[in-house]
DNA sequence: GATACAATTAAACAACTGTTTAATTTTTTT
DNA sequence: AAAAAAATTAAACAGTTGTTTAATTGTATC
């Protein structure tokens, strides 16, 4: 599916609103008027406010698949590179795109078996996929652990990202980093969460080091 | 401030209706008729749908403040140990308590100044004063190194077991554990994340081990 | 048993909800 | 330039929203 200017513009400013102030809690009107269009071009263009999440899930899931896939197919690289570069990505990824990840995280939460629930499951899926393809690739190499919790590795990288990306005004005022500016402050945390998950992936995979 | 049986029913009826389909997407109706009181009930105890939410988050924060502070004060517990209780504290907590812990989840990610971010921030800042305290002893004692980022390390375990325990069908599906009860399975998914949270806190609090 | 206060109710309130309609304008195709 | 298709609009739709009202019932206090 392709989208127009317009269609994009409604979608964009719908994440928006709706990682602000949640999925329930913004109307189609508060949509309509940011996006600076009239309210019926929400119904013309997606049919209704359900479809318009779901158009906007698709848009923003369609840009992802190739990017890893297709890098960790590199043979020059060790599964340990592999690994570190999948983490480097992944908190780029939520970093550049925090609007949109907040309404996964929080559409994830809720019980109802949406569309945006099997779209969400089989992303997971293509991902658990991949890493398990880099972990028995290291682990036939001798580099890797036979014993590994792939989906509590990846509970420890998601978890731990997105906790971070919300908790981060806190982490900037423990400590003490008013001085620097969004951009230089965003970079640094974006770093160390970073380093902190490369660290406990090396503890977990490899045989100490 | 102390509840009635009613307003408890009400409060614990909202919760589960909030924790299921979002604050935003739940009307003071729904809960009024799962929780069998007349919908006018609702604004003469708590004002409004705001403020009960407000209540609830009152309700139970109030019994979670003296539980870890008491225990950690044991002089016959070293600096690790009392890290790993607060892990397993802290697990049991969430699990058991789920639907709330779904709510403040959704609630910290808005960008709202609402009572409940204040609410929130307190307890965070408790908690990180907690953390602070047994970190600082482990040091003093030579036990733990001197580089730690307390709030990072509290990103992992909030982030981690919050995703765990919402990624749990993936989990089981994937671990091929569908033949174990429900109850079974959420004691051998508990038990694991606290592990795993225990290994990353030895890991990177102490000189190795 | 009268008085005062708390609890409960059905009904009403105005504002807002997502969506549709039907008419009009703009753009594209012929 | 005529015809067809797409885009845009204001207005209306019926249903739902959170909250309030005013009347009634229940329960203590004197």
């Amino acid at each position: 599916m392709s989208y127009n200017e317009k269609q994009v513009q409604i979608m964009e400013t719908a994440e928006e609103l709706f990682a602000m102030n949640g999925f329930g809690s913004t109307s189609v009107r508060q949509i309509a008027d940011k996006a600076g269009v009239n309210l019926a071009m929400i119904s013309y263009y997606f049919g209704s406010k359900e479809k318009l999440i779901e158009a906007l899930v698709d848009y923003r899931m369609s840009h992802v698949r190739l990017t890893l896939e297709n890098l960790l197919k590199d043979d020059s690289l060790t599964p340990l590179q592999k690994m570190n570069l999948l983490v480097t990505e992944y908190v780029d990824r939520i970093v550049q795109r925090h609007h949109f990840y907040k309404i996964m995280v929080t559409e994830h939460m809720l019980d109802k078996n949406s569309e945006i629930t099997v779209k969400l499951l089989k992303m997971k899926q293509r991902n658990t996929e991949v890493l398990q393809q880099i972990i028995s690739e290291g682990q036939q190499k001798k580099m890797f652990r036979k014993d590994v919790d792939i989906v509590m590795l990846m509970s420890v990288m998601v978890g731990t990202s997105n906790h971070a990306l919300v908790n981060r005004e806190f982490y900037r005022t423990y400590h003490k980093l008013e001085h620097l500016s969004e951009d230089e402050f965003i970079t640094l945390l974006k770093q160390r969460v970073t380093e902190e998950i490369k660290a406990i992936f090396k503890a977990q995979l490899t045989y100490e080091g």
